[in-house]
DNA sequence: CCCACATCTGTTATAGTGTAACAGATACCC
DNA sequence: GGGTATCTGTTACACTATAACAGATGTGGG
């Protein structure tokens, strides 16, 4: 069965997580410019999310004085080239654990450690889109998450 | 086929949607208190959503002068009590369509108008949740959200 | 009735999240 | 090498949300 374990919560290889999705940016062609490099670096450090000024507090912390706006602006970036995605629940970022397959992607989302495991979602998995097409809504992006907390968490409290 | 159309878009007997709501509070006994009132009064308007401080301004428009946390005591104590729902895209709330079935919602949402339909997803909507349950994960929310433009919006460009 | 308790409201202050706007620097391409 | 697009630095601000505490109101039991 696919995705009997998500990824996030077992043991794994992660520096191919991490080697996916360098290559990923390469095979397309994206410019990963300092600060973008430097974001996608903290972000895949785990399958945990950050929040934008968590993400400005580390690079601080490695002398750097970066704004607000540099931290939005690389995580904007990554997002739109599919190398991050938003978790809207905790309005927080996260690396992309799929490249292959990052559209249709759904979320398992634990909002005490954070921790985010990401799955394809078949596009039998959303009824809402026929609803939507029926009125002739032009759906454009979704959102699908389930917020509640892993079995690490629960077996920590 | 059910949700042919999804309510919001489509031309109905809102009042309906009002007393439903409202009967539904009766029938499970929740204490709609003064702001509670109002604010439900000002989401079940239409299918709209609308921002906490857009229902501060129209509270403060009706010659009381709420504060923040006012209305935020409210829109949570009617999320919490099944009357509305959070829209996570938007920052936003809106009254709950569904009463009979508000768990499992998913929400249709047009970004330039804000309003928004809310559709009863099936369980087997919900893959995500095998893949949560096969991991121990403990599963407390879900969002559902499909975000675009709808077929008004699209023709008024 | 009235006391004790829970719940709700009013208020101040502040935390957390995200952008607008503009100037200057850098990369890219012909 | 010059023109264009993109990226960066910086200031200031807008929007979203909550902590904390005092006071008011409602509710049920004696």
């Amino acid at each position: 069965m696919k995705d009997a374990k998500p990824l996030a919560f077992s043991h794994h290889d992660h520096g191919q997580c991490r080697r996916d999705a360098l290559d990923r940016a390469e095979r397309e062609g994206l410019r990963l410019t300092k600060w973008r490099q430097k974001v996608l670096d903290l972000l895949l450090e785990g399958h945990r999310s950050m929040g934008a000024y968590e993400i400005l507090d580390r690079l601080r912390s490695q002398g750097v004085k970066p704004q607000p706006p540099t931290a939005y602006r690389a995580l904007d970036y990554l997002v739109e080239n599919g190398l991050a995605h938003r978790i809207e629940k905790l309005n927080a970022y996260v690396a992309c654990a799929r490249p292959d397959a990052c559209e249709r992607a759904g979320f398992i989302v634990c909002k005490l450690c954070r921790t985010v495991a990401e799955i394809e979602c078949a596009p039998s998995d959303t009824g809402l889109l026929k609803a939507a097409a029926s009125s002739g809504f032009n759906a454009e992006s979704t959102v699908m998450e389930i917020e509640g907390v892993c079995a690490d968490c629960q077996s920590s409290e």
